[in-house]
DNA sequence: CTGAAAGCGCTTACAG
DNA sequence: CTGAAAGCGCTTACAG
């Protein structure tokens, strides 16, 4: 059928040298190996003329190297998610890597099935947003030494290299802008999941609180709920608390729900009702009025994830440590859905 | 350093079988060649007791086939390609593919390089959303009888299988609801863009308003002009342009840059200008106004999108077509940014 | 019913 | 300075 692909064999034929002398060449090794300057030129032009394109799975099998990353958050569409792969693909391909990019959808199962197809496809270096339940086969991997780097959350007893944000100070200082404002009962809307980024950020919530003496007030909202229950569970949650005068929202979509909850009550921000969101969200500068949110930084995180994830991969055979957890600072965006004092 | 991977020959050889044996019963072809069942149970057992995991690249080697999906978009992480690419990575894992998914940032030497790169990696199917400029690397792949579906927009004068969405019709019926609801100076901001399916897009707008004698007005915003200076731009136009009383953005984000033009020239939408958008946006709903725009059908999309490429895959030998380009209807969102006469 | 062996397209230690 | 050859881990036509 197909015609043979243009192979290293028929340039070496060609030019009438081995194909060790061919891959020399290919792969810059020419001057260490000493390859005459004649036959690199006819190797090189052999191999333009006829359009040579190397089999990456070929290569891959006998380095051992397929030079693909496997990346998987929960969903490969969420902003926060795809604005970091965005980073990360871009650094990637400069040093010749490609990205393989997966939702776990935050399932345990779908997660074990990808590290496995991950496994078999030889991925270099893996980088995971991991779902609960999965410390098992995270340890398996750290102790199969694969480069690896785990981001916006962590399993708090392995030791992996970790990226994430400082959550229990950007809910820590959500809460206390809430309270300058003049907020006076301020409520967390949070998910019902004992990850630890939920957890740090309860404390952060609750840490303000107490330092002023206010009282706390959380609501669960569960995980798993669809978009229209985590609405209607909002609004009756609002009802149920009229002297609620702030809400504080775990997550980007969590406040999503949140604004469409109060919309649908009619209440006015930041009037009746302030609001931050944890996470920020591209639009939420053009919403009425503009959303004050914790921004998580995007490069910081993309930047701190491709260098440990550099060094593992560059120093597979002296890692210079094991386990580092880095922290950014989340940000505070300022804008106008928090009264001001 | 690293423990050898175990393999179909220790597999084999614990099972006192020839590799050929293994490779049959692990790939579901025992019936086919006749393996004993004993044979079959012991091989199955001796994989599982030990953790055999293929390496696809020495199956893709062997085979020539990769499991590999590449999709290439403007962005990977815009919302509307990366919602497409959420359901074509769930479709693509059911069949045991993988998703290779990359940002052209819509730069032709970006798409060649990338498509370099795919090649390279071997993979089996390709889905792009083509750049300008990039028709005779599609007429290679084309050649090259590679499965591949365009989706997005297209080459007209390419036997190419496409996927799209009705784009004149879509600015057509968004144009006739501005007229609809009274507007009657409708001007359409778009790219200086020559690929078709923005010069589909303002067939619609035209046509629409040469049915009604109403003159046109069209804005081109440069295609690489960065956010602010799009800003900028459209904040002249309205400027210059006071008698203008709708405005029809033909692409997404020259939509939210729009709304942040009227919002910074604090006109009322719709009362002083009407707003619709080519492309939904996931808040659009949650803007005060809400935005009133034209979807694209995402879930229709990826449908016919993996359908084509399936019939690509499935029949490598036998194509039945070799060119068909499936057009979706648009769907228009009516929300509150346009008046209700 | 099963195996010996070639082949996929590369790399690389080794020899000369 | 260059080549012969083994090896990466799989598949598959062929033979028996």
């Amino acid at each position: 059928m197909k015609k043979k692909k243009f192979s290293i064999y028929d340039i070496a034929e060609e030019v009438g040298v081995s194909t060790a002398t061919v891959s020399y060449v290919l792969n810059g090794k020419s001057t260490e190996k000493r390859i005459s300057l004649d036959l690199q030129k006819q190797i090189l032009r052999s191999a333009k003329k006829n359009g040579y394109q190397p089999n990456m799975l070929a290569k891959g099998l006998s380095t051992g190297k397929s030079k693909i990353i496997g990346m998987m958050v929960e969903y490969i569409s969420d902003p926060f998610f795809s604005s970091i792969a965005r980073q990360i693909e871009d650094k990637a391909s400069q040093r010749g890597y490609k990205l393989l990019y997966s939702s776990t959808e935050n399932s345990t199962d779908k997660t074990k099935d990808l590290l496995r197809v991950y496994r078999e496809t030889q991925v270099d270096g893996y980088i995971i947003a991991p779902p609960p339940g999965i410390e098992k086969e995270i340890r398996g991997l750290l102790r199969s030494k694969v480069p690896l780097v785990l981001f916006d959350r962590f399993c708090p007893d392995l030791p992996s290299f970790n990226v994430i944000v400082d959550n229990r100070a950007g809910c820590y200082e959500a809460t206390r802008h809430f309270i300058a404002g003049g907020h006076r009962n301020i409520a967390l809307v949070t998910l019902d999941s004992g990850q630890v980024q939920m957890t740090e950020r309860t404390k952060g919530y609750l840490q303000a609180l107490e330092e002023e003496g206010q009282p706390p007030l959380i609501r669960q909202v569960p995980f798993e709920a669809p978009e229209e229950e985590r609405v209607r569970r909002i609004i009756a949650f609002i009802e149920d608390h009229p002297h609620v005068d702030a809400l504080l929202f775990s997550t980007n979509y969590l406040a999503i729900s949140g604004i469409k909850a109060i919309q649908v009550l009619r209440r006015a921000i930041p009037g009746e009702l302030g609001v931050i969101s944890f996470d920020d969200n591209t639009h939420f500068d053009l919403f009425t009025p503009s959303i004050t949110s914790v921004a998580q930084p995007v490069l910081g995180i993309s930047e701190a994830i491709m260098d440990l994830l550099w060094r593992q991969l560059d120093d597979q055979l002296f890692p210079r440590a094991k386990k580092e957890t880095v922290v950014l600072p989340p940000l505070l965006m300022e804008r106008n859905s928090v009264r001001s004092a």
